[in-house]
Formats: C-alpha cells, sequence, structure tokens
DNA sequence: CTTTAGTATGCAATTTTGTTCAGCTAAACT
DNA sequence: AGTTTAGCTGAACAAAATTGCATACTAAAG
C-alpha cells in the first residue's frame, strides 16, 4: 500500500512570522512596509504571509454586536423549528461567499460549544470546511470526531476525510473515518463496503455521538457533489425528476425530507439518515436562497437543535 | 453643577451598520466600495463606519501565538521528564505535515550534534525518514550508522535499511544493517534469525552506540506498521485489546511502556528494549496528537535525553 | 556539470484605502 | 431674519495594498 502524501504544505512554513506580521498588522495598527521593515523581509512578502495567516485561520475576526434583524430571525426560527438555538448571520453580498460567513459563525458556536468528551460525528461540505478552517486551535480533552461520510477517491481539497483530520487535529482530538469511497459503483458493493467491520465499528462510534455537525446540498452547479463527477449529469436529472431537491450526508432528499427512490441512494456509504435520530444534538449548518427548499425539508425529516445560516435563508425558512 | 460628557460617546450609534460592514469586510473579504452599493452609504461612511468598529472593539482580533509558548513548553518538557534538551515546533497547519516539520527540525538538530566518530543506532518511521532527507550532505569523519531494525521484505520506499542507508551516505558513515526481516513469521525463527552470528555482531554494534534516533508509531490509521500489512488487522486489534498504545522499535508497548504479552513481539527482528539503556544518548523524534499516548508510554520506560516534538504532543504530555 | 521544472521574489501598474478640506445642512443663538 | 456653530458629507488627493508579470533562485533530473 502506498502512504498517500499530502502535497498541501503552507507556502510559509515560518508560524511565527505569520503570527509576528498578524500582530502588527491588525492589532498593532502597523502598515505593511514598516512591519517588512521590522520583520527584515520584503514588503510584499510581508502581504503575502498576511494573506497565509487569514487563509490558514492564524488570525480572527470576531464581530461582536449582534445585527437586530437577525436576532428577531433567529427567535422566530427557533419558534417556527422547535430549535434550541438559532443564529443568523447577514448574509453574504456575493451568493459564492455565503460558506465563508455561515462558516465563520459555525467556527465561533462550535469553538463555544464543543466540551471535554464530546464525540462528534461529521458531515461534509463547503460550509462546513471554511467552519473548520477558522477553528481555533485549542485541544480539548477527550474528544472524538467521526466522520459519517465515505471518502472520496481522487484526493480532493474539499474532502470528507480531511475535513474530519483538520477538525479533529484543531481541537486535539481521536479522529475516526468510513475506509469507503462516498459512493461505490454499483448497490451490492455499498452493501459489502458497510458490512465491513471496520466501517460498522465507525458507524458504531457515530451513533454514539452526543453532537452531529453537518450541512445540505443543493443542485446548484456550483455544489461540489455536481462537480466531483462522482454524480453523472444524466442522474442528477434523474434525481431531480424523482423529485429530489438536495442532499444531506450525500443521501438525496425530496421536498419532506425522505430519500428519494434511486439508484444512488442505494449507492451511498455513510452514516444512516434514519439513525440521525440516535444523536441527541444536531447542528445544521447552510445558507443562501438557494439552499432554502433542501433545507426545509432536512428541518421537516430531522430533529435539528441548533441552526447556524445566514439572512436570506432565514427569510426563505420562513417565508410561507 | 458640571455636565459629565460621556466621552466614549460613538460617533455611529448605528450598531447594526457596524456589525454588517464588519462581517462584510472582514469576514466576507469585499472592499470598502461594495460595502457601500449594498448598504447604501458613501464610500468614506463606510470606511469611518468600520474605524469605529475596531475604535470601540466591535471587530476583535485574534492571533494565534504558538511560537511564544514553544519555548515554553520545551522548558516544562526538559522538567517534567528530565530530558538534557526538548525541541518543540509548531504544529503543522495540515495533520499530515507533523512528520514532515518535526522532521525538519530534528535534522537541524543532527546536523548540529552528530560529531566526528560518532556511532548512531536508527531506529525507523516516517518522521526518521523526513529527518534523513532534510539532514545536509557532508561528511562527518569516522562515524557509523547501525539499524535497529530488520528489514522488509518487499522492497518499500519507507524502509528500515533504506533509511539508514541514506543517513549513512548523507555524513558518509560506515552503515551496518540486519539483514533479517522485521518480523519473522514464527518466534522459534525469530529466535534463529537473532541468534545468527552476523545479527549478533550488528546487534553489538548498536550496543556500543553513543547516540540512538529513533521515534514512535501509534495506532492511528495513516500508521506505517498499519499499513504496510506485515502485521494483520486482527493482531492489531489483539494488541490493543491487550493494553498496546503503540510501538516503539517495532515491539509493542503498554502505556507503561512494558511491552505487551503477544505473539508478535516474539516474533520482532529488532534492537532489544531493555538494552537501549546501553546508549548513553536517546533522541526520541516523534509528534502529533495521536502519538501522545505512545510517546508517554515511551518516556515513562526508557531513559530519554533529547525530545523533538510538536506543540500539540508537547501539550498533551504535559496535559494531565 | 548542465538542464529544467517548480518556486520564490520583487518591480510596476492598478486598485483600494486613508486623510484632508471645503461645502452643506440644520439647529441654536442674537 | 441673520449669524454662528457643530456635525456630516463627499471630492480630491495621498498613501497603502494588491495583482500580474518578469526575473532569479533552488533542487531534482538528465
Amino acid at each position: 500500500m502506498t502512504i498517500v502524501e499530502n502535497e498541501r504544505a503552507s507556502r510559509f512554513p515560518d508560524a511565527e512570522l505569520k503570527a509576528r506580521a498578524a500582530w502588527h498588522y491588525y492589532v498593532e495598527g502597523l502598515t505593511q512596509e514598516r512591519i517588512s521593515e521590522i520583520l527584515g523581509v520584503g514588503r510584499i512578502k510581508v502581504h503575502r504571509i498576511l494573506s497565509a495567516a487569514r487563509e490558514e485561520g492564524v488570525v480572527q475576526f470576531r464581530i461582536r454586536d449582534s445585527v437586530v434583524e437577525c436576532v428577531v430571525l433567529e427567535e422566530s426560527l427557533k419558534q417556527r423549528f422547535g430549535l434550541s438555538q438559532a443564529v443568523v448571520v447577514p448574509s453574504a453580498a456575493d451568493r459564492s461567499n455565503a460558506p465563508l460567513m455561515i462558516g465563520h459563525a459555525a467556527a465561533a458556536y462550535l469553538a463555544d460549544h464543543v466540551n471535554a468528551g464530546d464525540v462528534i460525528a461529521l458531515g461534509w461540505g463547503r460550509t462546513l470546511k471554511f467552519a473548520i478552517n477558522e477553528l481555533p486551535r485549542r485541544p480539548i480533552a477527550r474528544t472524538t470526531v467521526v466522520s459519517m461520510l465515505g471518502g472520496l477517491t481522487h484526493a480532493q481539497p474539499l474532502n470528507p476525510t480531511e475535513s474530519a483530520w483538520d477538525f479533529a487535529e484543531k481541537i486535539g482530538a481521536e479522529c475516526f473515518l468510513l475506509p469507503v469511497p462516498v459512493y461505490a459503483d454499483r448497490p451490492e458493493q455499498r452493501d459489502a463496503f458497510m458490512s465491513q467491520r471496520s466501517v460498522q465499528d465507525v458507524v458504531f462510534r457515530a451513533r454514539r455521538a452526543n453532537i452531529a455537525v453537518l450541512s445540505v446540498g443543493s443542485f446548484s452547479n456550483d455544489s461540489p457533489i455536481a462537480n466531483y463527477g462522482f454524480i453523472k449529469p444524466s442522474e442528477l436529472e434523474e434525481l431531480q425528476a424523482a423529485g429530489a431537491v438536495g442532499d444531506i450526508l450525500c443521501h438525496f432528499i425530496d421536498a419532506e425530507g425522505r430519500p428519494v427512490d434511486h439508484e444512488v441512494n442505494r449507492r451511498v456509504c455513510a452514516y444512516p439518515l434514519q439513525d440521525l435520530s440516535d444523536i441527541p444534538s444536531i447542528i445544521l449548518v447552510s445558507g443562501g436562497s438557494e439552499k432554502v427548499a433542501v433545507m426545509r425539508a432536512a428541518l421537516a425529516n430531522i430533529k435539528v437543535s441548533v441552526l447556524i445560516t445566514d439572512e436570506d435563508a432565514a427569510k426563505g425558512l420562513l417565508g410561507r
């Protein structure tokens, strides 16, 4: 077996430089030129170091005041969907930035609400990736992260496996992964994969989780599930024809939140949807107006405790 | 009567605008001009709102400063485990880069601390491979490298034999290898192998080494010892059931650092653990949060002089 | 020892941000 | 009503940050 090397090394491995530069720039308010003198590196390099620092979450931005309108929406959402908590952030001006903003809020929420000993079952998605990226790196004792999804056969930057690893690393958790592809080629293979002892073991651990963190996917064309090519365009069309409004944990669901009857749903290697009820606290992290339909579906069929979303989606969900 | 001025009266009482602007600017990364369009105010006003938001602490910047901590950790480790030296590097942003970063530090350490005439007993692991890789190719007179482990039956990129050879080549050392497989098929074969004159000769040379460089392995699923397949998954489970937390020189040890009673440990062809006490300076090179348990075990039972590790592991080791 | 692919670096052009200042409005005062 | 004054606004300019591009490294391959 080959050892898979991860090539995605940081461009500036010197964490000291990043921390110093970020401190001077953001906290101290110095100009990049001045910092370049202090650190003795080129002015442009300082800029690139700062970019890297932001990228990697070495600097974090915390916005304290809540937006009044969002607070109102939060209350309505709690009421309407029986949530124990809701977080609504302002919508991104640019649609494609929604995951960034929601992820930021999710990171803040998780940083405050994950406790020692927690077992976290983890889904997959762009929003979750951003959330994990912005999580502060602070070990939390005896935590466990369990992936609820199989991996990708070709390594990709956005990958259930990678996400779980990163999350676990940030909080110093033990990490369990499903060592199977997220979609098997054929239903029988799925059954064979899922009956593996090692797989069953991980699913069992997920079932014992006290927190699940997951998001939903829509059919919009920048959705990773559509782009990575493990679902064929023709299948996507079939799924939509069968009434699917999007996916949760890579299961495609209809407007009522029930899995649609399609071969793709019989090929998915993931934690079973109906078993989500075994997990006491489910955190749904998703937003953007294009996800309203699938979020509504998910909320209809899954007992969500905490919803982290944006204004657009909140308004859409409450809309009718 | 004096009128008390509220000197901190905000120029922009509209907290809503401040919060929204801050989200768009810092989290979403929009330009001030773009924000001015969205919020329907002038560009300059956006700038002033953002200034006010910073001034008043509505936005806060947090920088994860790991470097300062590292020095503190080094001191604590020396104290706690009676080391003569400790090196702690910032943890890799990406979990899988931990060996790279620690290896880098180890290479720097070795380059400075290997002297003419030294005899180096060498273990095996991914971290060590990276260390050897980054060693400068500079001959050091009359040095000797002795492998403490047998070889792999099928040639692999990550291989005790190869590692020793590369190390020796880099510093122009004489190189001695154990001409036996790292795991014999059966205990009796191990005994037969190890009693070979040629093997005894190499073990004897290792015992006379003045430096040992080694790392530990954990049960995590990217561990080479798990992946190369010379230990069956069923055996790995048995070992864990028997209390093993990981391996050192391919001997599986329990939380107290003692070899567990299992057939696998009677099949290993390697330098005997208890004879490590004959080597005056032992350098342990390992890190990553998943290795904390086995590192603690190793430190409990082996007189380590120098520990080269990362922040995660250092914190974990000092944790309780 | 040379080649070469990949990476890092800094320059220059462009965009974005920060600052100053004069103009405007409207409430308060004469 | 006329004047004052404080506060806000945006134009114009100055400073800083960002990006594309060309060049100079570095390390692996020939």
